[in-house]
RNA sequence: GCGAGAGUGGUGGAAUGGUAGACACGCUAGAUUUAGGAUCUAGUGCCUCACGGCGUGCGGGUUCAAGUCCCGCCUCUCGCACCA
């Protein structure tokens, strides 16, 4: 076996073409429907075509497609479809600025990126691909939209939204990012406008929302929606305010009703005006005017000291019958709770901050311990300054303040939540119609069912004005009223883009099923979602209203189940060599074609999944994806004759370090980790590399044919390529994922260590089942521990079978 | 401030409470080659000529044994943030 390099041709590139062709010419990743296998739904979040398959699209979908390849080989019949989020602000901004009409530029995109997953070497059922800005598809969008009318989900109202003066369009709460709100899409601080906009009932599932009993994802995303849903207990208590009526708050902590000493509310809050005496009057007024002209980056600042104006009216505290100022501050935010609380400055720092500046009593309800020395107190204690509750803990006292306000009707016990209801409003061209006409004689009257699709029409003029671009379309917005016939009007705003992969998972089944969003049968053959990936950043946004939606779905009597995806990974972020994220401006962006060009789809692929746990991210290495390649290349060689390479090794363990390696990746693959799973492949064939010359043919093969399949997950041409040189019939792919046998897998020899005190002193080759008495002998009889006994008694010996004696010596 | 997660060689990272640093990058030396950013061989945590010692953010603790478990800090990342 001397002739050496017979791969010096290596070319990954026309070895991936030429299997990528066989591929689709045999129809090897059409979808199977043998429902004697148990199914799989695998899905992977569907990619905006923004033009170019980036690295992180790479990142996202190879890893997710050798978990799919690894479950159809395990046995599973495996649904993987792919499609295309083609609605939203993008393709408007392209428009816009090159003059390119959005839905040529986004099909064009597709296009282009249908090509680059090919190269991608996927298994996704392209027959199955669903482009969301097509009629075909958008008109489910509408028909839902009818369906949440019908059941009450759907409303319209008008409301302070928050604005992007630069996109020109409303953004829903989640779409507004960090302490300065801004915009998530193009960073420019947001402002509030008035806007009568339709918005989904999703609070009414708020509850519901928060129970994760049946899924299996990540706590991270638990917590983030846990967090985003803002569930508060606590009760609502009334406060009449003697000349005006009845004002509600909402507390946490009816416990202090005995400290409130005075009562504050938001200066939105639509009683203010009516409430404050006229001698107020001029204060309070200037007062709502400049808290309503601030930004919102001054008026959330927690730092800036509290501000607010006294109304000149009092409110009855129901617990003691005293009167409390009330005041108007903006501290107080309308959107949270009632828009008033009681302000209990013993036990609340923001009150206890108001308090001392407006010189208001402050009466502790808790005892704090002997060494507190803050100034409101937050902490466990007895109650006290509160007749009947004083000594009672803080828990009990809540129950015995809300019956107590429950015999009177001064107050219940009650939830509140931060989730705000989803405005779907959007004032942008490239997106579903809203299927309602405006009828003067009928107010907003739906669509009927029969008349959808509302079409998007075509030549709209789509530079932004702050008004909807569809309303400068006549032929679209002048119809006729489905009730009367008379002149009406069509609502010229479109869907928010997050209605559109609210329920696509759905519509894979069925594309192009014109009777429903999506046919019952294939639903009943394929849902739920086994397996969805993603990114981290659609924890609260995405994941929450697909949720919703197939709860909603479930209430319509569309699907049975009440979770759309029962497992969810998220995959980390890949940032550029700088590891700082990946932008144009930067100069910091790896492209994928390049990369697949030079070492191959599967080179790419695996040194995605290698660089760490998928979960992670992280940095890119360019120099690290050489390692993989030659990983690929010297485990191609194998099914080649050459000469043998490496560290000595032994060629009788062949059978256990497959056995072994077959274990591993199996395990790795089923929960993800693909690093250590390549890692495991990359050691094996260093092995086998190692004893080429040493083996006998048949054991040799045998190697290489699990080798192949262990590998065909991860690198799907390779293996294609290796299994055909070892005269297997194609594909690769299609064979049973190997198994391995247990009993091979147990070591015949071990290194046995031996410590004393804990400490590593000595080795020692041994068998596996020597017993512990020998081991024990073998231990003492080391030379190298004997330095470290010296003038010392053994006190204790442990020994682990299998792994090390510890003597304890002292 | 609240919540979650993470700190291991020059780098990315591996390690059911039981040999810390698998695998890979990089680096050093050598072989082969007209040459190579190709391939192969050997080495590579730190200190030390060596014996040996020290090593998983810091300080304690539990244990025969701790990167791993417990307590207290520090740092970083992410999310939320005047949410009553």
């Amino acid at each position: 076996m001397s002739e050496t390099r017979p791969r010096k041709t290596y070319d990954p590139t026309s070895l991936e073409h030429r299997w990528q062709e066989r591929w689709t010419e045999s129809g090897l990743y059409e979808t199977d429907e043998d429902t004697d296998k148990p199914k799989h739904y695998a899905l992977t979040m569907l990619p905006y075509p923004s033009g170019d398959l980036h690295v992180g699209h790479w990142y996202a979908m190879t890893p997710s497609d050798t978990h799919a390849r690894f479950m159809r080989m395990s046995g599973y019949r495996v649904f993987f479809p792919i499609g295309f989020d083609a609605f939203g602000l993008p393709a408007e901004n392209a428009a816009i600025n090159r003059g390119i009409h959005p839905y040529k530029w986004t099909i064009s995109n597709i296009e282009n990126m249908r090509g680059q997953l090919e190269q991608m070497g996927a298994m996704f059922d392209r027959s199955s691909e669903v482009v969301t800005c097509t009629p075909e598809y958008y008109r489910w969008n509408q028909w839902f939209f009818l369906k949440f009318l019908e059941k009450g989900l759907a409303y319209r109202k008008e409301a302070p939204v928050d604005w992007c003066p630069k996109d020109n369009t409303t953004l829903a709460r989640e779409q507004v990012v960090g302490p300065d709100r801004v915009c998530e899409r193009c960073g420019t601080p947001v402002i509030k406008k008035n806007l009568a906009q339709w918005l989904f009932r999703i609070t009414d599932y708020a509850e519901e929302l928060l129970d994760f009993s049946k899924i299996e994802w990540p706590e991270r995303v638990k917590t983030l929606q846990t967090n985003w849903i803002g569930r508060s207990e606590g009760a609502e208590i009334v406060f009449e305010v003697p000349g005006y009526g009845p004002l509600e708050v909402f507390t946490t902590r009816p416990d202090t009703l005995f400290g409130a000493t005075f009562f504050v509310m938001s200066p939105e809050h639509p009683a203010v005006a009516k409430i404050t005496t006229p001698e107020q009057s001029e204060a309070v007024t200037e007062y709502v005017e400049k808290a309503g002209r601030m930004t919102e980056i001054d008026r959330t600042d927690v730092t800036r000291e509290k501000t607010g104006v006294f109304t000149g009216a009092y409110a009855i505290n129901p617990a003691n019958g005293q009167d409390i100022p009330i005041y108007a501050a903006d501290y107080v935010l309308m959107g949270y709770g009632t828009g008033a609380i009681m302000a209990v400055p013993g036990q609340d720092q923001r009150d206890w901050d108001f308090a001392t500046k407006y010189d208001l009593p402050i009466i502790r309800t808790v005892q704090p311990p002997e060494d507190f020395d803050g100034e409101a107190y937050v902490g466990e204690g007895p109650a006290i300054n509160s007749d009947f509750l004083d000594g009672l803990e803080i828990e009990e006292a809540k129950q015995r303040m809300i019956e107590a306000l429950e015999e009177k009707g001064a107050g219940e016990s009650t939830v509140t939540y931060r989730l705000r209801d989803w405005l779907i409003s959007r004032q942008r061209y490239w997106g579903t119609p809203i299927p309602i006409i405006y009828c003067p004689e009928h107010g907003p009257v739906p669509v009927p069912e029969e008349d959808l699709p509302v079409l998007l029409p075509e030549d709209a003029e789509f530079t932004p004005t702050g008004e909807s671009p569809l309303k400068l379309h006549e032929g679209f917005r002048n119809v006729e009223c489905p009730i009367c016939g008379g002149p009406a009007e069509r609502e010229t705003d479109t869907m928010d883009t997050f209605m559109d992969s609210s329920w696509y998972q759905y519509r894979y089944l069925s594309p192009h099923y014109d009777e429903g969003p999506f046919d019952p049968e294939r639903g009943a053959k394929w849902l739920p979602v086994d397996q969805y990936t993603g990114g981290i950043e659609h924890a609260v946004m995405h994941l929450l209203y697909t949720r919703f939606f197939t709860k909603v779905m479930r209430d319509l009597g569309l699907v049975d189940f009440d979770e759309p995806m029962l497992k969810l990974f998220n995959q980390g972020i890949i940032l550029g060599e700088d590891a700082e994220k990946m932008s144009k401006s930067r100069g910091n962006v790896v492209n994928p074609q390049d990369l697949v060009e030079r070492y191959g789809s599967d080179a790419l692929r695996c040194f995605l999944m290698f660089i760490g746990p998928w979960d992670q991210g992280g940095p890119w290495d360019g120099r690290g994806i050489e390692g993989v390649a030659r990983f690929l290349r010297r485990a191609l060689s194998l099914t080649a004759t050459g000469d043998a390479t490496g560290a000595d090794a032994d060629p009788a363990e062949l059978p256990s370090r497959t056995a072994r390696t077959t274990k591993k990746v199996t395990e790795d693959l089923a929960a993800f980790r693909f690093n250590t799973a390549i890692a495991g492949l990359m050691e094996h064939t260093n092995y086998l590399l190692a004893v080429r010359d040493d083996v006998d043919e048949g054991s040799w093969n045998d190697a290489l044919r699990t080798f192949a399949r262990l590998l065909a997950p991860l690198a799907p041409h390779h293996a294609e390529e290796m299994w055909a040189a070892v005269g297997e019939p194609y594909s690769v792919h299609e064979q049973a994922w190997p198994g391995y046998d247990e009993s091979l897998i147990a070591e015949k020899e071990i290194t046995l260590i031996i410590q004393v005190n804990g400490k590593v002193r000595d080795r020692i080759e041994a068998p596996a089942d020597i017993s512990e008495d020998t081991a024990k002998e073998l231990a003492l009889a080391s030379e190298k521990i004997h330095p470290h006994l010296v003038g010392k008694q053994i006190r204790k010996s442990i020994y682990v079978p299998g792994r090390l004696v510890n003597l304890v010596v002292g």
